[in-house]
DNA sequence: AGCACGCCGACT
DNA sequence: GTCGGCGTGCTC
């Protein structure tokens, strides 16, 4: 007997499958793990397939198998077959999804399994008649796919809570995916009373505890998973359901090989195990929603909160009407007052702007020098209080320098920091109201792992006046007494050169301002911009996805972009400036196509750590078939993405 | 990517 | 004859 075997070797030049003789007293299946002998050392292993036949070449043995136990499901192999066509990875790399590297150790490791701790099943809230119409008929009709548009406080947990207790109760495993891990630990906070077997997965739990979960997955003992992206490829036997919590989300694109979108696996998996997927979201991204319209999936609205609370009331600030009123700050009269006014009803604020640091750029006045990055050619952000001296500090790279006290290229002692980032905002808020409770959450002060946490605890304790923080603080904070949210200024998101740019804007915003009134007080929001009429405002101000939905679908289709075009993305990177250019040009003239739309451009970040960037785009509604025509040597170097979620 | 193999020149 | 330098090609 022979097994063709996928080995994990990078020679090019040989096939991806391998084949070795089964040693006679070896029992061998199709997804069972190996370990085999390849040249001088020995690789790890997945069965592909047996065959009686003897090949016209000299075959090894397999050395040794990991299985009975270990190995992988049909449909993980089929899910492995599909993501290494379509993202364009080995298929080794595809499956490798699937196995933490602690599997392929031989001693098994000690079963530290707590006995689960039998608890007392915490009473179910009773279902809102939305919340029932949609549970049952997703349970009653089978409904393989479907979207829950649900504004900010409408309970789709809750939903989700009964469509996976109805999964485990018919002795189905259930997969719940949130975009990321500081919002894991609420959720399981949450779930934990419901479900005893319940695992927490995500890529920063240690390789032992890993292997444990693997396991506990694959032999059914685990019936619910909670995780980001990568606990798709847990080792369900058995998967039920699986729920997308805020579809909308950038981070559930993995952005090393292979790239892959949560979303699209999702849609596979189904296909191959039938397995019920429902996506849920306050702001769904433009394609799935296109393909709610179109009835691809089903869709849910859920337009009105638990609580019957309003939702919050958005004011649009126009600070070019401050200027003219001699209001140089940051903050508007609005927003001053309202601050005042939350403030002495012991309210709490949250202020948000998606840029830290002091300030963006530091220039000298008299000869115009700015402080750039030499590993990235961007430039360098002033930071205050992060360190005992102000530091000059680039985002993109850490690059830090103490900022100098005179003009590197002409001395001049006249220097000045432009812009604003959260530090800034927070230095001026302590001069303004110097008897609050001010507190920062970015990525400057919340580098422990459990900062998060403390930070909600603390909002909670009502130990926090005013908070303010990036997008970091967009989502997850669920605090009762919040009532004010403040956006320092919108503009930022707006100008970036992508054509997500407005959708992303939305997004985030309208997820921010859905912080504020969450319970029985009414929240107030305050955008500050100096772009008022912007078609995103006037969408958020409404609460209206729908608008802003039609207006972006109809852009999108006007030119042709996804839902109604697909995008690869080919990335080369070279200390190189003129390789890359030269590289990129090569590439253009090859894939060149009558029928696809292809195009070079440095990145929007041409230069990073070092490196310079250079972006190949194939538009059209097969790229993928124009890449496949190009001969691998033209491709070495390059990395390919298949539907990007940036395209700058 | 290593590593063996082999072909050729230099040297005891 | 034989030692070693490096170019070539292989890894089931």
């Amino acid at each position: 007997m022979y097994a063709e075997v996928i080995v994990n070797h990078q020679f090019s030049k040989l096939k991806e499958t391998l084949t070795y003789k089964v040693p006679e007293e070896m029992e061998i299946k199709r997804g069972d793990l190996v370990m085999v002998p390849f040249g001088k050392n020995t690789k790890s292993g997945i069965i592909l397939n047996l065959k009686k036949e003897s090949p016209t070449f000299d075959t090894k043995y397999i050395s040794e198998t990991l299985s009975p136990n270990i190995f992988l499901h049909e449909w993980h192999i089929k899910l492995g077959q599909h993501i290494s066509e379509y993202y364009f990875c080995s298929l080794y790399e595809s499956l490798k999804l699937f196995l933490p590297k602690s599997i392929w150790k031989k001693n098994p490791t000690k079963s530290r399994s707590k006995a689960p701790t039998p608890v007392k099943k915490k009473e179910f809230h009773a279902l809102t008649e939305d919340q029932k119409k949609i549970v049952d008929s997703i349970i009653n009709e089978k409904i393989p796919l479907s979207l829950i548009h649900g504004v900010t406080g409408s309970g789709k947990t809750e939903v989700y809570k009964n469509l996976i207790q109805y999964a485990v109760d018919s002795d189905q495993q259930a997969l719940l995916l949130v975009p990321e891990i500081s919002l894991t630990p609420q959720f399981v906070k949450y779930f934990k009373g419901n479900f005893e077997n319940l695992a927490l997965v995500h890529s920063k739990i240690s390789e032992g505890e890993k292997a444990r979960q693997w396991k506990g997955i694959h032999n059914g003992e685990i019936s619910l998973v909670i995780g980001s992206r990568s606990a798709l490829f847990s080792p369900f036997k058995n998967l039920g359901v699986v729920i997308m919590d805020e579809e909308h989300e950038w981070t559930y694109k993995q952005e090393q090989a292979p790239r892959y979108n949560t979303r699209d696996v999702l849609f596979e998996i189904n296909k191959l195990t039938n397995t019920q997927i429902i996506f849920g979201s306050a702001t769904p991204s433009i394609e799935i929603m296109q393909m709610a319209r179109s009835e691809k999936i089903h869709l849910f609205e859920l337009n009105e909160r638990v609580l019957k609370t309003e939702m919050p009331k958005i004011e649009i600030v126009d600070m070019r009407e401050e200027l003219k009123k001699q209001n140089f700050t940051m903050f508007s009269e609005l927003l001053l007052e309202k601050i005042r006014e939350k403030l002495d009803r012991k309210e709490q604020i949250l202020l948000f702007l998606n840029r830290r640091g002091s300030a963006s750029a530091t220039v000298c006045r008299d000869c115009g020098e700015a402080s750039v990055c030499n590993n990235c050619e961007s430039k360098l952000t002033y930071h205050v209080s992060k360190f005992k001296h102000s530091t000059l500090i680039c985002h993109h790279c850490g690059f830090i320098t103490k900022t100098p006290d005179f003009c590197p290229k002409c001395q001049s002692h006249r220097i000045k920091h432009f812009g604003l980032g959260t530090e800034k905002v927070e230095s001026e808020l302590k001069k303004l109201f110097p008897q609050a409770r001010i507190a920062r959450a970015d990525r400057d002060t919340m580098s422990m792992k459990d900062s998060f946490e403390e930070l909600h605890k603390n909002l909670n304790a009502e130990e926090i006046d005013i908070l303010i923080g990036t997008q970091m603080i967009a989502k997850g904070l669920d605090i009762a007494n919040i009532s004010l949210v403040g956006v320092i200024m919108a503009d930022t998101s707006f100008h970036i050169p992508d054509f997500r740019a407005s959708e992303r804007s939305f997004q985030l915003l309208s997820q921010v301002g859905g912080r504020a009134g969450r319970r029985e007080k009414q929240g107030e929001v305050i955008i500050q911009t100096y772009n008022p009429n912007h078609c995103v405002l006037e969408a958020v101000k409404n609460h209206n996805y729908s608008t802003f939905y039609e207006q972006e679908i109809s852009a999108r289709e006007a030119a042709q972009l996804p839902p109604f075009s697909k995008i690869i993305k080919l990335i080369f990177a070279d200390e190189n400036k003129k390789l890359c250019a030269e590289k990129a040009d090569l590439l253009l003239k090859k894939l060149a196509d009558e029928n696809h739309q292809t195009f070079a451009a440095p990145a929007l970040m041409p230069k990073m750590n070092k490196k310079f960037y250079w972006h190949v785009f194939v538009q059209g509604k097969t790229p993928e078939s124009v890449i496949k025509k190009i001969d691998q040597e033209l491709l070495k170097g390059w990395r390919i993405d298949v539907d990007p979620v940036q395209t700058v």
